[in-house]
DNA sequence: CGGAAATTGTTTAGTGGTTGAATTATTTGA
DNA sequence: TCAAATAATTCAACCACTAAACAATTTCCG
């Protein structure tokens, strides 16, 4: 229960528009004044929230304390391999970005262990960076162009990796050994990076939408109610191997018609408007099973977002049954393609907010 | 809290193979003997479990006092309005089926007031048996086909409707005037129904399907991790419109190539393989998209299950991107047609064991 | 300028619900 | 017949929350 009402008010005070006083706190999460207090004081203690100045008085009374997240607490290192760049970044507890490299390189040449040694050194760097900017970083998330299976990257084709426990070699790097080290689907990160990223505080709305992200495969990561989707076994969101044209082209899955045919980098750079075509018939589909009412386009679609919107639009109007009664919106992703490796980092900082008892338990 | 406790005493109790002692589930739940000692007595003396014989003997020691659901208790009552019937049932606390009642007719003629008479005489019936046989209905659910949005039937293009205030209409019957009646759509309630029928005591796994309703028309109902996953706006399952062959048949929503074109019962009456492979195609995007381990086929599908699903299965294995890692298991719907009123009825079943603590304040 | 009103935050006593240990009840088995 | 084992209850202690009183600090208004 103690456990719960602290995430319950930190939450409030990460959601707030400005820097609630405990009083505020109190008044919106219908707990006592006296409640919050204590459970306030628990928090700043354990180094998670901080006093601010306190926002623009209102009328008579005491002045109330502004309560904030703190910059100087818990962090997360968000990872990313993908084709052509390796990326570090470490977000601290309110979402900022406190650092950032990448290192543009194919590494569809590279040795498997050597490209995962070069990350890691990356991931080294930002450790102790962000450690000397008086952060603590509490955990990291890799993501991969790959279907990820018990902490296992089992395939990711692009890589032409097959099995890989990219988690265990980043432990390898003497810096990172005592780090919770978790891998995921670059997809599925990207729309939770997509999802923090849209989200304003004071919006109490939980988001749903479908994040697309167009690289040489196509990988969709599915939000509902604020939180990520990810199917009985991780394998979900594989949207570019669904079936457009039954008998088309033959896809490398051994398929016909996959959407990837149509719709992935190489046809994208043939012909955009059958791009359009194809993703509008995919989408489509989604749309009718799940209801979602917003999509993302990340990846390569997101700079040409303009040429493909129109086609796109055009097939969800004709093929979404409640089309009419509500039209679903499109977007470009906000993050471009930084969003895996931002959603990576905040899947960390999530941790310390949803169960913030866990992060106080640090120091007893 | 402790409403939070109850319901976990009371689950654990109902999905027990044999009826547990309360040390046992003391055990299972985690808590202390005497904890369960003390919600044990609230639960019996609301009159949701009862102590029956002990289970047999494993060794010395005080003999155990079971505890099972009352079959006396709370009920729910699950009503269906489809094409050709209407029906109503009554389910007890156990799950147990104790009235049912099927008036087949064709409703495509009746006036939409009169069918909601008729079906409100049989629900008034099914009420007063149940009753008689020392139940309390606890609330009502009534399945239709079709869409259904802030307790309106918004639109069901198989009976004529366009919203329609059923449940207003069923209130409207004296001896239902009292009973929180709600309305959802019948591919999401037989996805319920087929949930709880397929659930085996004793088994912890949460469950994960697709339910495939094959009427005129066809519908899903997405059942994930054990819960009904509705869409943002409750339009989900609206798998008969999913594009099967983009140039195909023209649909009489307006688009071309839907699923309903080719696998929906007029088309079944022409072609069974032409159907079970369309039908393979859509349900591969759904796996692709979502990792579904499990297919159900109910309604139409149901009897001829055995000749759909070899060309069903040869779709999946040569679309579903993970097919080679794990095969998704194929089913007829276990219910029948009784799905969509069994999963109404459990509807209000299941509001009571999620929430005994609600049910209990009813006699303060 | 000074006191009433307003508002924040803390303190203190009280309560509900849980735990842990001791106690009672009832059986098996030597 | 009595010790051992298991089930369930009782009771004191404790934790976290609530309610209400209180202290601190400001604004408002005559």
């Amino acid at each position: 229960m103690r456990a719960h009402n602290l995430a319950l008010v930190l939450h409030t005070a990460a959601n707030s528009t400005y820097p609630p006083s405990r009083a505020a706190v109190a008044a919106a999460t219908g707990l006592t004044r006296a409640t919050v207090s204590a459970l306030v004081d628990d928090l700043v203690a354990g180094g998670l929230l901080v006093e601010v100045d306190p926002p623009p008085r209102t009328g008579a009374g005491r002045p109330a304390a502004g309560l904030a997240l703190t910059s100087a607490g818990p962090a997360g290192l968000g990872l990313e391999i993908n084709v052509d760049y390796l990326a570090a970044c470490v977000v601290d507890l309110t979402g900022a970005v406190r650092h950032r490299q990448v290192e543009h390189a194919d590494q569809r040449p590279v040795e498997q262990a050597q490209a995962l040694a070069t990350l890691g050194r990356l991931a080294a760097a930002a450790r102790l960076a962000a450690e000397a900017d008086g952060l603590i970083v509490a955990g990291a998330t890799l993501a991969v162009p790959g279907l990820v299976a018990d902490g296992l990257v089992r395939v990711a084709p692009n890589l032409g990796w097959q099995d890989v426990d990219a988690a265990a070699a980043l432990l390898a790097v003497p810096e990172l050994a005592d780090l919770p080290i978790t891998v995921d689907n670059e997809a599925n990160l990207a729309a939770l990076g997509e999802l923090r990223a849209s989200f304003s505080p004071g919006d109490g709305a939980r988001h749903s939408f479908l994040y697309v992200s167009g690289e040489i495969g196509i990988g969709a990561g599915l939000v509902i109610d604020g939180e990520l989707y990810r199917g009985v076994r991780g394998w979900s969101g594989e949207i570019g191997h669904v079936t457009v044209y039954p008998d088309g082209r033959p896809c490398r899955c051994g398929a016909r018609g996959c959407l990837e045919q149509y719709a992935g980098q190489e046809a994208l750079a043939r012909d955009e408007q059958l791009a359009a075509a194809a993703l509008g018939i995919a989408l489509s589909a989604v749309v009718n099973l799940l209801d979602v009412p917003v999509i993302v386009l990340g990846g390569a679609y997101a700079p040409i977002f303009g040429t493909l919107r129109e086609g796109i639009e055009a097939e969800l109007r004709r093929r979404v049954l409640t089309a009419g009664l509500a039209p679903v919106a499109l977007r470009p992703a906000a993050l471009g393609p930084d969003a895996a490796m931002r959603g990576a980092a905040d899947t960390i900082i999530q941790a310390v907010r949803d169960d913030p008892a866990a992060w106080l338990r640090r120091f007893t």
